[in-house]
DNA sequence: GTCCTTTGGACTAATCTGCGATCCATTATG
DNA sequence: CATAATGGATCGCAGATTAGTCCAAAGGAC
C-alpha cells in the first residue's frame, strides 16, 4: 500500500490552479480581464478574500496585472515569450511522454466528437477554424488552437478524457509556446480544417486519423525546436 | 469562460477519496487491515480525528470494519457482490467511454513499460502472474489483477498515465466486478503471461498489442454482461 | 482469573481557515 | 468636482483541524 501523504489543498491554491488553467488554455486571453473581484469570486463560490489571495500570485507571476478604479480589473498579459537560448523547463524525456499521451486520447476525442456532434460544437470549431485564417498575432493563434482542441475534447462527452486533454495541455504549455508561430499557422490551419470537415461529415475513422496526423506533424515541430537542448 | 465552481474539498474528504482508491485498486485486499489510527494518520499527514471521519464513512458503506482492542484495526471488508439482477451504476453509454479510454491508454503504458523495465516492476509483476495461478476466490483475483495493470501503469514513467489508468479503473470498479470469474480467469492468465514476456524481452510493440488484445477481450466479457440491461 | 498491552472511542482546548461584511483608496468619466 | 466602479484592507465569526489526554474494550501472558 503506497503511503504517499494526502495533499489537502488550501481553498486559494484550487482557485490559483484553476484561474493558471483558464489562462495557459488561452479562455481568457492577455488583453482581456477577469471579471470583477466579487463577482468573479461569486462564480467560483468562493470569498473574494480568497480569490485575491491567487490573484496575488498570479500577479507575483507576472501573468496578470491588477489596476484599481474604474476600468480596473485583473488584466491577463501575454506570457513572456520563452527565450529560445534558455533552456526549456520540460526534460526531453518529460515531454516525449507527453507528446505520446496526446497522440493516444486527442484522435479518440476527435473519433468521438464525430460521433456527437452537436450545434454548439460545430459552430465553435468553425469560428475557430475560420478565426484562424484571419490571425495575425500569436496570442490570437494559440486562443484559437487551445479552442479548436478544447472544443472537440468537450464534444467527446467522457468527462476524464477532457480532463486529461486540459491536463496535458497545461503540461505542454511552454514547449508549444516555443514553435515559431509563423512555421506552424499554414500547417496548423490545414489540419483544422481537415478535422472539422471530418467531424461534420459524421466520419469518426476519418476525424481521428487526421488528428492524429495533426499531432504527429505538432509533435514534429516541437521537437524540432527541442533539438538543440540535448540533454536526455 | 467556463464558470463551474471551485470544489475546496474538506480534509476528511481527501483522505476518504484516497482509502477508498486503496480498496477499490485492492492495494488492501479483504480480510487486510489499514495500520493503527495513530499510525495510519501519520502517514498520511493528518490528524487522527480527520482520519478517523474518513473511517466513519467507509464503515457506513460497509467496505470496513472498525473494531478495538488488540488485533482490532480497520479491517478491509469484501464489497458486496453485486447482485447480477439489480441495474449497474453506470449506464452503459458511460461504461462504453471508460472502455474507449483505456483502450487506449493501457497499451501505452505497456509500451513504455517495456522500454523501461526495473527489477522491482518485473519482479512484482512475475508476482502477480504467478499468483493467478493458484487464485481461489474473487478477491485474490482481483488484487492480483489489480496489481498487474497498476504496476504497469507505474512502470510507464509518467505521472498522468497512471492517474488516467487508476481512475479509470476506478470508475469500472462495479462493472469489472460483475465478470464472472471462472470464466475470466483463465483468459487473463494467458493474456497477463504474454503481456508479461513481452515486456520482458523489451519487445514494445509486441506488449502494446498484446496488453490491447487482453483489453478487447475484457471488454467484451464486461459488455455482456450488460446485454440485459439495454437502457442506452 | 488477573494484569498488561494494544487498539479504538470520546472529549477538550487551542489554532487555523475561510467567509461575510464594512469601510477606505484609486481611477475614469460626465 | 461629483459619481460610480473597482481594488485594498480589516475585523470578527463559524467551522474545520489539530494535539493532547483519558477512557473502554479486546486479546494474550502468566
Amino acid at each position: 500500500m503506497a503511503d504517499h501523504q494526502v495533499r489537502v489543498p488550501a481553498a486559494y491554491s484550487v482557485v490559483l490552479e484553476r484561474l493558471r488553467r483558464d489562462i495557459m488554455l488561452s479562455r481568457v486571453s492577455p488583453g482581456e480581464r477577469f471579471p470583477p473581484e466579487r463577482e468573479h469570486a461569486e462564480r467560483l463560490g468562493v470569498s473574494r478574500v480568497t480569490l485575491r489571495e491567487a490573484l496575488r500570485v498570479l500577479e507575483g507571476e507576472g501573468l496578470i496585472e491588477v489596476r484599481r478604479g474604474v476600468n480596473g480589473g485583473s488584466i491577463v498579459k501575454a506570457p513572456a515569450a520563452p527565450d529560445a537560448r534558455t533552456p526549456p523547463a520540460l526534460r526531453w524525456s518529460e515531454l516525449q511522454g507527453l507528446l505520446e499521451f496526446r497522440a493516444r486520447i486527442e484522435p479518440l476525442a476527435a473519433r468521438r466528437a464525430a460521433e456527437r456532434p452537436t450545434d454548439e460544437g460545430l459552430g465553435e470549431l468553425e469560428g475557430a477554424v475560420r478565426g484562424l485564417d484571419t490571425a495575425e498575432d500569436v496570442a490570437t493563434f494559440r486562443s484559437l488552437d487551445s479552442a479548436f482542441h478544447l472544443t472537440i475534447a468537450q464534444m467527446a462527452d467522457l468527462p476524464l478524457l477532457l480532463d486529461a486533454i486540459e491536463t496535458t495541455r497545461m503540461a505542454m504549455f511552454e514547449p508549444l509556446d516555443r514553435t515559431d508561430f509563423d512555421v506552424v499557422l499554414p500547417s496548423t490551419q490545414r489540419a483544422h480544417r481537415r478535422i472539422l470537415a471530418a467531424i461534420t461529415d459524421g466520419n469518426a475513422t476519418l476525424a481521428e486519423r487526421r488528428m492524429a496526423s495533426h499531432l504527429a506533424d505538432s509533435a514534429t515541430e516541437v521537437a524540432d525546436v527541442y533539438t538543440r537542448f540535448i540533454d536526455s
